[in-house]
DNA sequence: CCGGATCGAGCAATGGATTGCAGGTATCCA
DNA sequence: TGGATACCTGCAATCCATTGCTCGATCCGG
């Protein structure tokens, strides 16, 4: 049916066409490549097709559906680029993941991906692209200021402040569209989803306590922002709780991770017997040093991890930890985000961190 | 120094400017949008901003430096949308994870994670954007078409095969710029770059027999071809050295996982005593659960798991599994990607798969 | 002192879709 | 049959950077 109309359109076209015939013909059975293109096939104006495909009622719903099949039948689509210089909405937002205090952290973090899936997810239901960027800080606000002033995003949502939080919140003195996770400080100027993590941390040495422990460590490096109020947490509880507290730091380079803890853990003549971690990841690989040292978890060391992964629930034995609500955030951020794209105002969300108890703190 | 030249810049425009004076005066303290504000302000033309700013020696070296001091000082970058639309390079790869066979899996599948991190840095390094997609294919070629024609990429890596082989090898006929991570098919049209699983399948079967295994189960949905392949090799090794070989089939999904596999386990009567699993994340849910049935690993039963990720380290114990060399496949990708965008010719890369002997199954 | 060479900068066309406004046609009623 | 109304469709400007070609100026040697 398309395809039939299609050869009386055409023939009319070589009918009328004259001098272009064969030009015409040629590129009408080659491909079409632009609006002017599938015009000459339909017999309309460019001008029709735009409004044709973009389904506007303007145009004659016969028409229209003739349109809208002669582009199905070539396989045509809009020239973005262009649709995007015109509209100046891209339909695009732009993630950026600043890799500031260990370089090597972030990219293979499970953590900021799992994010990054729900975001993907999220993002993608709402109708947008998800442009990946990571970002390597130099000392200046560059990197972020790269990509606001781009023009290739219609807004950004930046995963974790790390040690940035200065520059976020410069660049959102000026640039609207744009949300982060992490942590949120009263009175600041950007908007930010994530979790209270000196409430976090809080818990987490107040259950450690509550299981039995006396000498507690916590396991993770302090530079980024979110860990470091996780910290500030945890030894808030543990001064309260009259426990014994030390800070060991861990890097989260994935190979090195466990002979440092063993190290670590190793370094200290505190007979720990208490183990809070950063994160999840730092926590599942004390398990295993642990196991190897022949200390038992939880009958001489407890331990309690952060995010509660999916994988947290599938150590051995499983993870306590302290849950973050990841896809529930990653909605929040999403939503924030679109409100303020089109220019109304947004609340930070600072989410209750939840404890999940499992194997590795039950006595 | 810069700002001073501003300054007299825009002075001596106002004097020129006359009747629009207050208009250009307005928007040159305001904010330079374009190339022709700002040309207005150095007082040349546009083209000449343009040519100075890609750092071409058309233009004088001292009016360049002076153009690009200005851009910076104004914090000016050209229209990302413009220069695309003009040029016809977007500067944008698109990576594409199909998920077929299983909706829930590949998003937090850490696989597909770590090589997506991979590609990230790559990308980068090379001065592309990544555009992230996720696909749900619905039986028809339009989830990846939908890419291929947006004009939105100038090239795309489709992450994993999934069930969506014949989609993949249709759209290749006549989409050059594209590479998948994944299985290679002899005579294939689309450039893969992938594991050989069969092998891996086979290796990891033939180390279980050397460690003792005689009743060997395969733990994973064999939906995905390359899932597929691995069982395949792992099958015949069975047979080829008189093991008892079964399929327990286990899907993705992270919650349900622990419960499926001890059911699985409890539901088989052979005594199963190795095991070869999909990928290290199933593998390492059965570490746990034999860990609660109260069964040793590797004592009772030995496991090996496949991709080596990070986190195959750090299991209680250190997994065995068969290594897949993420990191280079991502560098093979995008360096097969960006030869196929110069138009020349590339070849698929099949890696030969490794075995890597940490703790469940020294015997 | 003049012609040619050389370097630098401007002009204007180009890429392709979108959209406000003007104009045209068909339908329908008086 | 004339005129009005509603409904479509076309025209042309617009978004903004890029680049081939042209023109002008400066400088050098003859």
């Amino acid at each position: 049916m398309a395809g039939n109309e299609d050869q009386t359109m055409d023939k009319s076209l070589e009918g009328q066409g004259l001098g272009e015939e064969t030009q015409l013909s040629e590129s009408a059975k080659q491909h079409v490549r632009t609006l002017a293109d599938l015009a000459r096939l339909a017999g309309v104006s460019a001008g029709t097709v735009s409004r044709a495909l973009a389904g506007k009622a303007l145009v004659n719903a016969e028409t229209r559906d003739r349109i809208q099949a002669l582009a199905r039948h070539h396989g045509f689509k809009p020239n973005q680029m262009a649709s995007k210089l015109r509209t100046g909405r891209t339909g695009v937002i732009g993630v950026v993941i600043p890799l500031g205090h260990e370089k090597r952290q972030t990219i293979s973090d499970p953590f900021f991906l799992t994010l990054l899936g729900h975001l993907a997810d999220e993002l993608t239901e709402s109708g947008y692209d998800l442009m990946l960027s990571r970002a390597i800080p130099d000392g200046t606000a560059d990197w972020l200021e790269r990509i606001t002033s781009s023009g290739m995003v219609d807004g950004i949502i930046v995963i974790g402040q790390s040690d940035q939080f200065h520059v976020i919140e410069r660049v959102a003195q000026s640039y609207r569209p744009m949300v982060a996770w992490g942590h949120y400080r009263s009175g600041q100027a950007h908007c930010a989803v994530g979790t209270d993590n000196e409430l976090g941390g809080r818990i987490a040495v107040e259950h450690l306590v509550a299981s039995g422990a006396r000498n507690i460590a916590f396991l993770g490096q302090t530079g980024g922002i979110e860990i470091a109020t996780r910290y500030r947490g945890a030894a808030m509880a543990a001064e309260a709780a009259n426990a014994t507290f030390v800070h060991l730091p861990v890097e989260l380079a994935d190979a090195a991770m466990g002979p440092q803890i063993e190290q670590v853990l190793a370094g200290t003549d505190l007979p720990i017997d208490g183990i809070v971690a950063a994160s999840d990841l730092i926590a599942m690989s004390a398990l295993r040093v642990l196991h190897e040292m022949g200390r038992a978890v939880p009958g001489e060391v407890r331990i309690v991890g952060f995010d509660d992964l999916p994988l947290a629930a599938q150590t051995t034995p499983p993870l306590t930890t302290i849950r973050q609500e990841i896809a529930e955030g990653a909605r929040a951020l999403v939503e924030r985000l679109r409100t303020r794209i089109e220019g109304r105002p947004t609340q930070s969300l600072v989410m209750p961190p939840r404890l999940v108890v499992r194997q590795t703190t039950r006595s």
